[in-house]
DNA sequence: TCATATTTTTAACGCGCGTAAAGTTTTTAT
DNA sequence: ATAAAAACTTTACGCGCGTTAAAAATATGA
């Protein structure tokens, strides 16, 4: 079998002209249907692609759609950008998967480099608080941007994300007309915007219900949650900082850390009798289900955001890059009920 | 500011042709240090960087390197695709990363999307027994290719791992040493090949001890491997089909399912007096430090395996694309003493 | 059937850059 | 200072495909 090296061979082998075929990669239902038959045809004969990098250069807009993500380590992320790749596929879209890894610089040169890719959109979940705003604002300008997850007011043509304050309602409302009310548990400067939007809708929630709010902060930056976690966990736990038997933390990676820290003093962790805390928490982690006890947390809609993040990505697209008004979508939580709580 | 539209524009503006212009975007050093900081300055005026879609079509090596792993959304692949990463940025190339999601399909798909990249190399981490083996193949026939984390006999110009025996052997010894002899814990039919050497090990390892090897195959196929390890965990609890005290889980994340399923059985978990059951395992899955009670373990050489499987890729690359002979490289494992085992 | 609308073909240019050849300038070494 | 070597400039072509305009072929509809 004969090796094709470009577009010219192949059309003469499929007996169309070039235009054509390049019209049929482009869209295939945009050519008649018997001429789209023998192109495919010739298509199974023959195995030809177009070279991407030709296509690219020419087209104004590429097919390639940049997703970026704060922290892939973080099974969190991981799951959603599974999704959001397939959703991309699914349409006829190349996406491409970039970590921050928690870094900011990083942050910036994956945005320099998606720049020089003339994406078609980007996905862009931001690091939060450590963003670079500028850089971020100067990106969104040249690329059609929807973010999610993590909002930075006014950037991007759309976020969609999580309703923080109906996460923290739901769990602060249960733990308190089950139990007492719980102190709220968190990082001293969250890197992630959700995290303080949390610490509002608790201290909302908890004078609303006539309680007073107690927050701990715990040292530690970075995205080891886990580990800072655990540090503050053993801190308050011999502190004796808790006023209740209740906790909430801001994150499911707190958590973690936390009922590790739980284990090793012995105390028991759950709603039944024999316990003496009771622990909750937000994001319903992809491991939330197998921490001992299991976590009761507070779940994100997770297709939901994914799906409305890909389907306002593809409007943008569609609609030329720009909205007329940015729009924010929250999507609420789904109360999960497990033993830690 | 003007805005530049092409290397013409920018070379006419810094003063110097074109073809230098060029020459010194692909080696900086190919060019006379005057010219060279001559650019730079101009650079820094101007804010331009080439088309990546034309440079590209005109090099014969892109300075594209694939990067593959089985599932992305276990984190054990997510913090050696972020060193991997790491390591292609610093020596200059551009990582894209991939994960088949646990889908052999998407890894033929994925495979053949990086041939149309024309990349330099390739770091791929199989999914193992499911792969499509003629398919990937074909592709190492025509992608210079290193192997990693799950060998596939022949293929690829060179394989780097982790020695499976070195694992199970430190594991092995440790429990039979300090209590009984451990049963195996493992899936049925396991996805990743080092599993199988995993159980041969430790069927090896027991005999050479002068003990039964007792092997423990549950039920369940995919990668949720702690749902997997949870849900057969509770069934050879209630079956009693432990034979000692001791347990080997073939990978963390069955581990974690297991200790979940001893939590709410109320067994306790550890080395000391008032446990019942010990567990070990193997990875040092990032999150190992943190189950309840913490995981005895035995660590990959995550920096080993991911720096010699860049720096081999290197190699073979400068080499042209093929080795004289390939080579496999497995490091051994550290044991990681928790409260577990 | 014929006029009209739709699709395809032919021919040709452009995209931005790699690259080669020949001529010119600058550097290095004697 | 001079010859040789090295680096640079000029000119020009090629890569593979997008895209356009005009001409030709095919499909549609009354």
């Amino acid at each position: 079998m004969t090796k094709i090296r470009n577009m010219e061979e192949f059309a003469a082998l499929s007996g169309i002209s070039r235009p054509t075929v390049s019209k049929y990669f482009q869209d295939p239902d945009s050519v008649r249907p018997t001429t789209r038959l023998r192109i495919e045809e010739a298509l199974e004969r023959f195995d030809y692609r177009p070279n991407i990098y030709a296509v690219n250069q020419n087209r104004k807009l590429t097919k390639n759609i940049g997703i970026v993500v704060p922290y892939l380590a973080d099974p969190f992320f991981a799951e959603i950008a599974r999704y959001l790749e397939q959703s991309c596929i699914a349409a006829g879209y190349r996406p491409s998967l970039f970590s921050s890894h928690g870094d900011p610089k990083l942050e910036n040169e994956i945005l320099d480099g998606l720049k020089s890719m003339k994406p078609a959109g980007v996905l862009l979940a931001p690091l939060g608080r450590t963003s670079d705003r500028t850089a971020i604002e100067k990106f969104c300008a040249n690329v059609p941007t929807v973010l999610f997850d993590s909002n930075l007011e006014g950037l991007g043509a759309a976020f969609i994300g999580s309703d923080n304050f109906s996460f923290v309602s739901q769990t602060v409302e249960y733990m308190t007309r089950t139990g007492e009310p719980p102190s709220f548990f968190e990082m001293r400067t969250p890197a992630n915007p959700n995290a303080n939007k949390r610490r509002k809708a608790y201290i909302e929630v908890m004078e609303r219900l006539g309680f007073d709010p107690h927050i701990i902060k715990v040292d530690g930056k970075g995205w080891a949650f886990e580990e800072i976690g655990h540090r503050g966990a053993l801190k308050v736990l011999s502190d004796r900082e808790l006023r209740t038997d209740s906790v909430l933390c801001s994150n499911d990676r707190l958590a973690i850390g936390f009922l590790a820290a739980c284990y090793e003093q012995g105390i028991r962790v759950g709603r039944k009798d024999d316990s003496t805390l009771r622990l909750a928490s937000n994001d319903d982690h992809p491991f939330a289900k197998f921490t001992c006890p299991s976590l009761t947390t507070a779940a994100h809609d997770y297709d939901n955001v994914a799906g409305r993040s890909v389907e306002t990505l593809f409007e943008l697209i569609e609609n030329g890059g720009k909205f007329d008004t940015r729009t924010e979508t929250l999507f609420p939580a789904r109360l999960v009920l497990r033993d830690s709580a």
